[in-house]
DNA sequence: GGCCCGGTATGACGTGCGTCATACGCCGTG
DNA sequence: CACGGCGTATGACGCACGTCATACCGGGCC
């Protein structure tokens, strides 16, 4: 609105996404020319489930989980980090978005107008080769869950959703592998497909047992052997001997 | 082996598939040229998981289910029929095989090396957004499959996976809506994340009820109405009120 | 024929986890 | 301050489903 800023903005955030950086100098600017950024506070909707899908969104900073609304409770899908594209097959396929997007902590995005990331994917055929691999990480992303869903205890598919969490965003502390994200105990249980208090259950016993801590917005683990005996079977959870 | 017939029936299962379509004859003159034709009998593996993908695959006719192995038992992640490519993900990020693929029927399958696959891809976006598209359907099929596992009883489940394999692939004869497809009951139990036992329970009382008849190497479904009442909760599906 | 084997069927038993209910601490608001 | 709402916590209860065991049936093979 005020001029000059709103433009600098754009083009850091042009510069800070992967996907970006193998275009010419020329598509680079035509990009920042006809992009926008917006920012989101905590909780909010990017868009509901149904809506039509105008522009493909890129994440600057913060991160947005992906929801599925169902009669037997929601199913959180994903969770996108910096630089990643969301909703992206919605745009491309000119559907209404498949599932809702909201904020877990304060956002910035970057919108691209469908119109103009079309021009990128035919000007480039490595940019449709990263539309690509982008799938494939998402499609492996899903297998797993629905191979995690099939027999395994609640227990053992919290116990790997947070070795997963803390491949991909946990950073080592003195005190164990911390992961800087506010998730609820609703939105853990909704990540593993079951209920708050089974999911309160474990993750409270978890605390006392000093496997996994919670803390203000993040979490700490101690020890990632502990997490990997569940995952592996080799237990000792608490439940049986206890002095 | 013997000259001719070979080249016939390649350049017949070229036409017959429909992402070939789009393609210039001099594009659908080459791939002729460098794909083959190979059958496979029931319960043959095209592949296992982990082997190497090197050819684009295409069902020319029979179908073929991909199996993830897993600790708690084997999961069926989707089935393919004639014109569909399976595994082309593998084959595209260079990686091995994620999953088995295992025929259902006696079946035939054109093999089209890798090498042939991305000069098609690169030459014609259009090609590529084919490509994109088959990626966008199998990840509905996911999320649906995610979805579903999360909540839903077992006997929802099954129900619902036969109203979806009667929507891709029912016909209409006088008895109701046959399914024609040889799935034992333990393949249902892959299909659904249970066990054989389970679903071999649901599925004879059902024979019982008349909801669903196992037929030689087919499924007959009387009247559609009930299972969708039993997905929908409108049960009274045996268990209490009998006589 | 007798044998084995894979698919189907049915019962008995135990339990993980969903459901319902209750309670406590924290925060923002009137 | 009291009040209500939201997230967390914990107990009691029941049931759907997994596990284990047994049995029947048809087909292939010697």
């Amino acid at each position: 609105m005020s001029g000059t800023p709103t433009a600098d903005r754009v083009t850091s955030a042009v510069r800070s996404i992967p996907m970006f950086r193998g275009l010419t100098a020329r598509d680079q600017a035509r990009i920042v020319e006809l992009a926008t950024v917006r920012d989101y506070p905590r909780g909010d909707f990017l868009w509901h489930e149904g809506d039509d899908a105008a522009s493909l969104t890129l994440i600057i900073h913060g991160r947005v989980k992906v929801v599925r609304h169902a009669e037997a409770g929601d199913v959180i899908l994903e969770i996108f980090g910096p630089g990643e594209p969301v909703g992206a097959i919605a745009v491309y396929n000119y559907m209404p978005y498949p599932a809702s997007a909201v904020c877990l902590e304060p956002t910035s995005l970057l919108l691209l107008p469908r119109r103009e990331y079309f021009e990128m994917l035919d000007r480039n055929p490595e940019f449709a080769r990263a539309i690509i691999r982008e799938l494939t990480r998402l499609m492996v992303g899903l297998v797993r869950k629905v191979q995690e869903m099939r027999g395994a205890r609640i227990e053992t598919r919290i116990a790997q959703l947070f070795l997963t969490l803390a491949d991909r965003m946990g950073t080592e502390t003195k005190d164990g592998i911390e992961i800087g994200l506010p998730l609820s105990r609703q939105e853990i249980a909704e990540m593993v497909g079951t209920t708050v208090e089974t999911a309160i259950r474990i993750m409270s016993r978890w605390g006392r047992e000093g496997v996994l801590i919670t803390g203000q917005r993040r979490f700490v683990i101690p020890a990632r052997e502990r997490l990997t005996a569940i995952v592996e079977g080799t237990a000792a959870t608490g439940d049986e001997d206890e002095a």
